[in-house]
DNA sequence: CTGAAAGCGCTTACAG
DNA sequence: CTGAAAGCGCTTACAG
């Protein structure tokens, strides 16, 4: 507005430089908090800056440095559970100079190795992959280029990157052993058709596992189907309407946990009565008194704070990997009551 | 993989034209497919790039041309109604070189101008405001800076940038239209605490109207509340337990439809026997049995693609304004039965 | 149709 | 502690 007119529009540092009648390099250390600069110095070009309405362009600074950008990629939008993710993130971000660009990869536009590709064009500085289905080869692959932290993906010996997770067997165990404590003996399970989740298999692993432990081997029952709500209201139908329904089913996410409530219902059935569920992540909707809905907590806003640290480590030099996983808990709500137990 | 290996990583425009035999500047037009480009130069240049993976970097494009990346700002990543229009987003994207980066403006981290600025600073060639609240003027500063498009705020006066909405107060009235019908008298709306939305504005003028033109002016009753659980949470059962009930509760959102039914059955009223209830967006959780929630649709997904389709033409260079409007209609479901009314 | 050169706004060694 | 100069990977007039 005042005296970068010179260019037309936006302040830069060479006028920053100028009007504090320092060089380009004085002006462009104090960005960046560098050592070496005398308190004067810094004193005269932040009132610079200051005055001019001067703002870093991200894309200059990442042609030499950095960009301060982390690219967020997520495989749905719909799914509530990610917003808990992202909650967390913008905690561990306040009051640092990066912020967060999200991208969705499912999208018809983007697969998620072309959305990371894209973001690595845009220069992020790191990136967090949620949920990610890639293979080690390909995360490897990412990680060789910029720094990456994985959350929601099973990888305890990887060294080119982090993990953040819930421990999603012992998650899956803790339902089984919750539902069968309420006397359900025939409980199934609804999983998501993908060869690569490594999510799914702990969970499905961990399913699998419970039951055995209590006995009900033969009662294992896994179905899969694919994301859409018309294929999973397929699949729960088929579940339902089977000569042998199954008493309680544990599914692997929220949202789909409330797709079966509602199949449930339109066949004229009532839950817990006549079908107990369970879902994964304890998002808000689990709260409303029209879903009740048991699930399993897996701290959503912590996962995300502490990948957001790591990656921020990983960005500033660290190499080893960590592979950090919080205990998972279920939330006991109606939708999973025992006094309903056949 | 191959001679890229020269400078470590990354194949750049000069190894492109160095593998070809041009010029840099010859790579350059092939990649913007600018004019006055030989076939066959095109053809080895094309060929080289294949061959050595070569990417162009966008940050290094965006300081002197585009950066080929649009700017989403959202201001919720909960509410599941964005998710239809960054749906059409998506298709209207397809088969173009831009890619779109969300930032969600209603975290911790940023308000919607600091996140505006944030995405200026990484030089988003134009940029898609979702539910702003910002006022006109600072839309403006926006637009001077940026091709701006809003989606969902009305400002048909606008010279400067483009808007996108449905006929919101249309699809209020529609809504009273239809619960008048049904017999329902005493019909409140709940609507959010929000000096500056334009979208809320026209949705509580289209219920006064309604309302008025029904002769049930007497019974108009607004109540506002914020956007929190809680909040919603307290409102509403403000309004259930007053002396004087509504029989009719008109949100202006599913989100906030589904916190009042979820509410009013914890009261231990029926929906739609005691209470009934209507939404806004007709969002994917409205078909649900649990929910069966009314709702208005706005075809999210025709927004959201209109909306790039005017953004990419403003990119190009048109400046004349335009303002786009679809009509609402009111989607019946259960939660609004008049079989049930009072 | 093709290319050499300047420049976008920063950061990074390197001198002083 | 401070600054001059080179360079990051592109695009843009401008010559040829």
């Amino acid at each position: 507005m005042t005296e970068k007119t010179k260019s037309g529009s936006r302040a830069t540092i060479k006028h920053v430089a100028e009007d504090a009648g320092v060089s380009v390099a004085a002006v462009s250390k104090v960005l960046r908090d560098a050592y070496g600069v005398s308190e004067s110095l810094r004193g005269k070009v932040r009132a610079s800056m200051e005055k001019l309405g001067y703002r870093p362009l991200a894309a200059a600074r990442g042609m030499r440095g950095q960009t301060y950008t982390i690219g967020i990629v997520l495989p749905d939008i719909r799914n509530p559970f990610f917003a808990d993710i992202l909650t967390g993130v913008n905690t561990a971000l306040e009051r640092t100079q990066y912020r967060p660009l999200i991208g969705i990869s499912h999208s018809s536009v983007e697969t998620e190795m072309a959305m990371v590709e894209s973001m690595i064009d845009r220069q992020m500085d790191g990136l967090l992959m949620i949920g990610s289905t890639e293979t080690r080869g390909n995360l490897e692959l990412v990680a060789g280029r910029k720094p990456l932290v994985a959350v929601g993906h099973h990888d305890p010996e990887a060294t080119q990157f982090d993990t953040v997770n819930n421990h999603d067997q012992l998650g899956a165990m803790l339902v089984v052993k919750h539902l069968t404590a309420g006397g359900y003996k025939k409980i199934s399970m609804l999983s998501l058709i993908s060869g690569t989740s490594t999510i799914l298999a702990q969970r499905e692993l961990g399913y699998r596992r419970g039951m055995m432990e209590a006995g009900l081997g033969k009662n294992i029952k896994i179905l899969h189907s694919a994301q859409t709500l018309r294929e999973v209201k397929i699949t729960a139908n088929k579940m339902l309407s089977s000569p042998t329904p199954p008493e309680a089913i544990f599914c692997w996410t929220d949202l789909i946990a409330l797709e079966v409530i509602s199949v449930a219902k339109e066949m004229g059935m009532q839950v817990p009565g006549d079908l107990a569920v369970v879902g994964y992540d304890n998002t808000m909707f689990c709260d409303f008194a029209q879903n009740n809905l048991t699930s399993v907590d897996q701290s959503g806003e912590q996962l995300g704070l502490q990948a957001t640290r790591l990656l921020i480590e990983r960005i500033k030099g660290r190499n080893a990997a960590e592979h950090f996983v919080v205990t998972p808990r279920v939330v006991v709500r109606q939708s999973s009551d025992p006094r309903n137990s056949p």
